[in-house]
DNA sequence: TACTATACCATGATATCCCATATAATACCA
DNA sequence: TGGTATTATATGGGATATCATGGTATAGTA
């Protein structure tokens, strides 16, 4: 499960640690890295493995071609996604496509979101994560989790 | 699984080469090259492995011998299809009929589709691009993830 | 012979690998 | 507990290999 935010160094080939502790949680059965692509909803990088990927991809991937639909999709997530290996030292290199999408230039911000994370603008996801910490606030969220989880805290 | 684009040049000769990373995921058991022939929907090539175009005339062999949809498809699909070999660099060679097709002319995009991929012409393929992605955000990409998981279609 | 298609070789750019170093985290020991 | 040694990890740069691409040579064909 990816946890907390990790905020590294984008060297001049465009390279950029992944988390040590990413990289546990990261299955590399068939692929040793990450795929990558724009997130939808964020001015950032949407990352998970492969193996979740390939679920994604399954469940879009039909072998007619005659289907009109699903061919949108289809080409928008996976014609837009990237496999980033790891180098020796872990690292992955962003493509410059990405990059500019997020809008990251000298550092990075990994972000844990559970069953994946996403890659951003360090300042941008500062923003960001206070604004969601205001609708939290607003939305008494807190209360509602405390009530549908069994936890004690 | 093919994912993401490469946009490459078609020399001369109308040879191109296909990506690295798509020729990792080809299955050159029975033959080493790819399987080309016209898009359905789009002005693009569609390409895939010898493996899977045998699926999928095994699938058509399953329709009924005389229904007239057999005839057509089977025809279309198999008759239209080109068997396309790598040379010792990974190239392929396009046919004068694929290129006009797609109206490719001095490059070409790649583009990957899971089990699957096209060949586009790269300006045409960035405009089906824009309109896709306008139409994912409109339909709420989650939810429509969410719900390909059980169709049947 | 001319024309086409396939096989072979060459090259420059790019990405990958490998090694070096600094810093942070951990383990070890007094 | 405090301080030191050891390991892990992030980061940098140079060497190496891969890959896209162009060209030439050879074989097949009409």
């Amino acid at each position: 499960m990816f946890l907390s935010q990790y905020t590294y160094k984008v060297d001049n080939k465009g390279r950029i640690s992944v988390p040590a502790d990413f990289r546990i949680s990261i299955n590399t059965k068939s692929f040793n890295g990450i795929i990558a692509f724009r997130s939808y909803k964020f001015k950032a990088i949407e990352g998970l493995d492969f193996e979740k990927m390939k679920k994604i991809a399954d469940s879009l991937d039909n072998l007619d071609f005659f289907s009109e639909s699903k061919n949108d999709i289809t080409t928008s997530i996976l014609s837009d996604s990237y496999k980033l290996p790891f180098d020796s030292e872990g690292r992955i290199c962003l493509p410059n496509e990405l990059l500019k999408f997020a809008d990251i230039k000298s550092q990075a911000t990994f972000v844990g979101r559970g069953s994946s994370f996403q890659i951003w603008n360090p300042s941008s996801f500062k923003d960001y994560l206070q604004k969601a910490r205001k609708n939290i606030k607003k939305k008494k969220l807190s209360l509602i989790i405390k009530n549908t989880n069994n936890d004690k805290k």
